[in-house]
DNA sequence: GGGTGCGTACTGTTCGCATT
DNA sequence: AATGCGAACAGTACGCACCC
């Protein structure tokens, strides 16, 4: 009885328009037939025409047509199944990854922290021993001895014996000089660096320590010896010498280890030079 | 009332097979 | 080899029911 008020209600579709819906019971009997045998001949299609009679006012054609769709919708189906799989994977592994960037960015976090202390520690330990770099440079002559001085006396009676020891002040003066101005520090009124060479510049017209080491560091051992005999031309602008010390050379002669401060430099604490 | 999902039907293309 | 035919498939249009 439903079934005919059913296939009265689908022929006044079809009468109606093209579009027609099939009742429940046609498509449960074409899905029992579809789970068998998804693609049906044509000539099975017919047999289920002929042996279900509430498919029987379906034509063939449109028989053909629903399995067509059918298996279709099946694959629209798994595809949307397996895409939907799929992004429970992927974001199970997003949420995973996302963990782990989280994890990362504090270490990292962190670790630019220690890293900034561990230099800001660095720096502090390195001016430190620039300082004390420099203050030996620049006082080792008034606190310290001469290396060349603690050592035993050269030969300072013979000019090779003078040059030995020339030699030795300028190592000591190049193991310090060697670098840029950044290896020295700038102090008031004193040139950084490596000056240009010239005798006048260790005691005369120079404006501090640093350029006259690097002036004297820059001459060749047989001009530092003509210095050193220049005695007068030490005391031309100095306002106040102190002998440090004093090696007896092995003819009766002395090589003075001296401390000075020239008056053409308004400031005392960069006028400290030694030579 | 408009948006959306689902089912049905149609169209165009491709493929396999039989025939000529 | 060329041709015709049917089946299968992908894409699309349309109608209906449902929901907000």
């Amino acid at each position: 009885m439903a079934a005919a008020l059913n296939s009265k209600h689908q022929q006044q579709q079809m009468d109606n328009n093209k579009y027609v819906r099939y009742t429940p019971e046609q498509v449960e009997a074409l899905e029992r037939v579809y789970n068998e045998c998804p693609k049906p001949s044509s000539l099975r299609r017919q047999q289920l025409i002929r042996e279900c009679p509430i498919l029987c006012n379906i034509e063939p054609k449109q028989i053909k047509v629903w399995f067509q769709n059918r298996r279709c919708r099946e694959k629209q189906r798994k595809e949307s199944f397996r895409l939907q799989t799929v992004n429970r994977k992927l974001s199970a592994m997003n949420k995973l990854l996302m963990e782990e960037n989280d994890r990362l960015q504090k270490q990292v976090s962190h670790l630019v922290y220690e890293n900034g202390y561990m230099r800001q520690q660095l720096q502090s330990s390195s001016a430190t021993t620039t300082d004390n770099s420099c203050e030996s440079v620049v006082m080792s002559g008034q606190q310290q001895q001469n290396p060349a001085a603690q050592q035993p006396p050269k030969d300072a009676s013979s000019p090779a014996g003078l040059l030995a020891i020339a030699e030795e002040t300028l190592a000591q003066f190049l193991s310090k000089a060697t670098g840029t101005a950044v290896d020295w520090v700038q102090m008031i009124g004193m040139k950084p660096g490596p000056d240009s060479i010239g005798i006048v510049a260790v005691s005369r017209n120079c404006s501090g320590v640093a350029a006259r080491v690097c002036g004297l560091v820059s001459l060749e051992p047989t001009k530092v010896a003509e210095i050193l005999k220049d005695r007068p031309s030490w005391f031309r602008d100095c306002r106040c010498l102190d002998v440090v010390s004093v090696i007896p050379t092995g003819n009766g002669g002395t090589i003075e280890l001296v401390y000075m401060q020239v008056v053409s430099l308004t400031v005392e604490a960069v006028s400290d030079f030694f030579c």
